[in-house]
DNA sequence: ATGATAGTTCATGATCGCGGAACTATTGAA
DNA sequence: TTCAATAGTTCCGCGATCATGAACTATCAT
């Protein structure tokens, strides 16, 4: 728990990060839980329950690096907060475009690489 | 080329397999390509040159599984079309504010993972 | 000090993605 | 027709990435 936190400047984030952050429905529904709670979050409670702490550990390290959110250690925990105006500065519409689907899709589900019932055309 | 082109049905379309097949550079750039030039248009000229055909050929696959493009055979190539439309409906927003983003930073840079020159903050 | 809590780091097995090589299908000559 | 060219696809192997249990670190409360 020594190594500091690295968050990217505005600067380095790129569309694709972000993109490959949110493509993940564990993630998403992180980014959606910090949305609508009390932003401040820590970690446990804001990722899908059940899921383990190394797991966990490493969505927030990728919703990180990507510049989606801002990590400080307080205490024994850790507190996230979304980056979203700073980002959608960057990528105007991009993320409450998101979110709101995420919303509208209900709850959040299916996975990145869902391909059943695929209907044929040719 | 004999097993036909499997296009998921609107329903099955996920979000998070949109913003999967829309965080690689590759597949970004080839749906700007596809929305900028005329629409219906084969692999190659839509794909980054210099791209191995087999490598052009696995991200038209992921990009046709989300449920982004169309793919129609046509003689010997293969033309394909942009479902934005019906994916807009479902999504409302989420792609023009992507694309938009694309060309705004710039043609499309950066990879996935792109994270030098991150900053410490803790 | 001891234990509890919250999260990180490490190591490893499973999965994924890229790309070369071989293959298929269609078109256009000879 | 056969032959070559064109446009993609499919197969396969290797390297990179991902998820998770186990061990570790840091902080707080008692």
């Amino acid at each position: 728990m020594q190594r500091p936190f690295l968050h990217p400047a505005l600067g380095e984030v790129t569309l694709e990060s972000v993109l490959y952050a949110l493509a993940d429905p564990v993630r998403l529904s992180i980014v959606c839980k910090l949305t609508s709670g009390n932003c401040p979050m820590n970690c446990s409670s804001a990722a899908p329950e059940k899921l383990p702490k190394s797991t966990q550990s490493h969505h927030y390290q990728v919703l990180r690096e990507a510049g989606l959110i801002r990590s400080e250690r307080r205490g024994t925990e850790v507190v996230n907060t979304l980056r979203c105006t700073e980002i959608n500065a960057k990528f105007p519409g991009v993320i409450p475009a998101i979110l709101t689907a995420a919303s509208l899709a209900h709850g959040v589900a299916g996975k990145p690489t869902g391909n059943d019932a695929l209907i044929r055309t040719d």
